[in-house]
DNA sequence: TCTTTGGTTTAGTCATAGCTAATTTCTATT
DNA sequence: AATAGAAATTAGCTATGACTAAACCAAAGA
């Protein structure tokens, strides 16, 4: 049975343990076997035996004991994978109004089976956005990623304003809990101070003064 | 790993099967191992295995050598993909504008990875539609569907006119073709003759007299 | 009734991708 | 330098779903 939609022929599971790999470069962590498998939610004998697979079919180099690195191919797989992602997601928002903590969970099932053709559709339709929904970029139709280096939330002035770029995606849970404090992309933050003693970040958004914490706060971007 | 996405967790090969199964009890024809397997694309030894594998999770009765009946739930499940299908091909076509011949091909894949909470988004966004771009109905929520008893093109009397209610889905290129000669669903067509000696039926369209084959024109639904 | 023949099934493989249990290797600490 | 503990790997199993080759039924014709 196929389940591969890629001229590349790299499977479902193939394509999300790259752009898992892609994610650890990004976090400039180390594709360990360990860091692999807790990100796919599998054993690391799993990891391991599928770190062979991707090697034999040229997408990383691999180091017994050592991990995984993308090779260019690789890498462009994992691109491509990133790129469904987020223009479905930014089509799904568009098209259905889904919200910003739903997308996520179905755009990681849709993004393997998207052809390029319905790809390069939804691009055009789309008029070829260059952010998702949550702010983060998409790369193009080259696979180009254009990464903007940003500031966090945390690292504002106290009494700075700034404009959300983008929030984290993947947590449901946090991505409500951030909806309900009005802290999503496009709007206007201030952080009013950072508390003492490791204390909270208190965020002033068009909702009025939030608590929240200063990790938290280190993953929303600002433009 | 999991490539299943309903609840029930039947997966996407038995997705494909039970689709198949309810599309030959649609064409009146039993669900023997060879129809099947041939409707599949696959080997009679593999389409046996299915079949073993469909009865084991209630999905069909199965009698050896005597092919499969799906039971209840197998039909819901057919149903639902059937639904699934549809349901997209009619949300590319609106949202993207992708043509009759590209939709059936893109909503094969996505079928199988479709949640049920998107089903409903989808359903809503596009006012519960009752029939994809090919013309034929969609199972509703209650997976009910409304088929409508339609004479063919081919059963019009010599002169009579006609709105076109569907023509086939799955086969691209006469798709095409069909589309070249403006037989599409919802345009008005006359049947001007029937050739004798089982000649081809001639076709009245906006574009003018087209000579198109008999099963052709058998093919096509007035409404 | 017997036999032929086509359709069906069994038997045995392969690939993917997961698992547990056992082993091996690396690293850091004594 | 020796060794304990963490990380990684191997070995061996499971399930899905496809394949070929071989055996087996069943409906029809002699």
């Amino acid at each position: 049975m196929k389940i591969t939609t890629s001229p590349n022929e790299i499977s479902s599971a193939a394509q999300d343990y790259v752009k898992a790999i892609l994610a650890l470069e990004f976090a400039g962590e180390p594709a360990t076997t360990s860091a692999l498998a807790k990100r796919m939610g599998v054993t690391a004998p799993s990891a391991t035996a599928m770190a062979k697979r991707l090697a034999g079919l040229g997408l990383v180099e691999r180091t017994p004991y050592r991990g995984v690195a993308l090779t260019d191919a690789g890498r462009c797989a994992a691109l491509e994978v990133l790129r469904h992602h987020r223009l479905l997601e930014r089509y799904l928002v568009e098209t259905l109004g889904l919200s910003l903590d739903e997308v996520h969970a179905e755009a990681e099932r849709l993004e393997h089976v998207l052809s390029d053709e319905l790809e390069a559709r939804i691009d055009e339709a789309l008029g070829f956005p260059t952010h998702d929904p949550h702010g983060d970029p998409i790369p193009d139709r080259e696979l180009q990623l254009t990464t903007t280096p940003r500031r966090s939330l945390i690292d504002l002035e106290p009494g700075e304003r700034g404009t959300i770029a983008s929030v984290p995606d993947g947590d449901a849970e946090l991505l409500r809990y951030l909806a309900g404090l009005a802290l999503v992309p496009g709007q206007e933050v201030e952080l009013a101070a950072l508390e003492p003693f490791d204390g909270p970040a208190m965020v002033r958004s068009s909702t009025g003064d939030h608590a929240i914490a200063r990790k938290l706060a280190a993953l929303i971007r600002i433009a």
